[in-house]
DNA sequence: GTGGTTTAGTTGTATATACCACTTTGTAAG
DNA sequence: CTTACAAAGTGGTATATACAACTAAACCAC
């Protein structure tokens, strides 16, 4: 039986399912009590057994079969990789040791383009950080940052080489960074990007613009980032509607 | 009000909802009738209008404020680019006349990397397909497919240079692609790719590999393509959590 | 003015119920 | 043995209702 609380009934029971999955009490293929079985066992009506199943079929963790039952997925290899992260947690995710050298920060006007990408208008002030990111102590990445909500100017005061922008973003500045749109590009890497990258002129990168958005859409940092080709991959996963 | 009928209510007030939003009758930040005043207008429960606008707020075109009320989304740029699609869909959503040309395709026995990704054993027999992709008669990209499902060897009866292969699968076969992991990295182009893309050797180049699966997380479709790093952009968008 | 209370309106959670559509399985009829 | 039908179990759709949590605005007391 589930206890009223805090914590919604459905909230709880999603929790237990996805425990049980996770865990390998209820394996990949096999089918999970009917909703039915749910009700009757933790003392809950069938409409919110449905909500908690309804939204980890949303997450891809179960799948459904009308008349048949519900099941559990096959996992996915790139899982944790394909969430909206920072370069900090990003590294984390793929057990690398992120580092991070400021190269310069600012408070800038926006020119045409990041003022449309961030629906502000030309010559708004806005914060700007360029970061050398290492993992494992060597260079991967070059990340240039424009940043824009009321009260930004505060950033010029943080240090962004040992806190990560977008945990400060979210627990310090109540900001948080909650959906971005991304657009990636293979290139040649210039002159200057192979010094910092510590590789060869010409070489392959990966050129990665960014549109991260906080609460209600509201575009929040507009960045360009420039990858060593040759040791960072992108994953992501695309659905058919 | 609406009919019973062939169409779930919920699902004829999402599309009424859609179009109100799409045509510009609500616009982006604007509120939306409240969920009690839905229910009068079109005589449903409430119950069943809050399936229909949950389920435009998972999609993203509203969003949802307690106590406030549910508004209209601001419109995304790449919302039409980041669905799983072939190339042929995904040339037709960027305006481009797509084209295809089949270098080979044959049946061939899978090795360790494609078994694993299709989950297979090394060693069945798979139809393969390499084509190279052009956009408005200019070559984009090479492709290469690896198909696996029962009766996939009648897929060399097909004529793959005019007919799209998602649509094939979807249609004729009944193995809709409905999700795919992606990963992407930058490369320099080597000799044979260059040759067939029109490019020099060592341009860069965007190097996908992908998994399709249909129903079931059922593997369908290992593939690797090549794209022109000078001509093509690759859309995605990320969500946290 | 400032701070608290009330009030009305919103979405969020939850129950109980009913019937529909689909799948599987068992059983009876041929 | 095969076919047809019935029954039971599954998820899918839909209604009616209730209360909780939250927001904004109006109001009142100080």
């Amino acid at each position: 039986m589930l206890k009223n609380g805090p914590v919604p009934r459905y909230y709880q029971l999603k929790e237990i399912i996805r425990q049980k999955v996770t865990s390998g009490q209820w394996n990949p293929g096999a089918p999970i009590p009917s909703e039915r079985e749910l009700c009757e066992q933790y003392g809950l009506s069938r409409m919110t057994a449905r909500q908690s199943i309804t939204e980890l079929v949303n997450e891809g963790l179960l799948y459904r079969e009308q008349g048949k039952g519900t099941f559990v997925s096959q996992p996915k290899i790139t899982q944790q990789l394909i969430q909206l992260t920072g370069f900090t947690e990003d590294m984390q995710a793929r057990s690398k040791r992120p580092g991070t050298q400021v190269l310069n920060h600012a408070m800038v006007a926006a020119d045409a383009a990041t003022a449309a990408a961030l629906r502000i208008k030309p010559g708004q002030l806005l914060f700007k950080v360029q970061r050398l990111r290492l993992a494992n102590g060597e260079p991967l990445a070059i990340e240039t940052s424009l940043i824009n909500f009321i009260g930004c100017e505060h950033l010029m005061d943080e240090d962004l080489g040992h806190e990560s922008l977008y945990q400060l973003l979210e627990k310090k500045y109540g900001q948080p960074p909650l959906e971005a749109d991304q657009e990636l590009e293979a290139r040649l890497a210039g002159e200057d990007e192979a010094r910092w990258l510590k590789i060869a002129k010409g070489d392959a990168v990966l050129l990665i613009r960014r549109t991260t958005y906080t609460d209600r859409n509201q575009p929040l940092e507009f960045a360009r980032s420039v990858y060593r080709g040759d040791k960072y991959r992108f994953y992501t996963r695309l659905n058919r509607k």
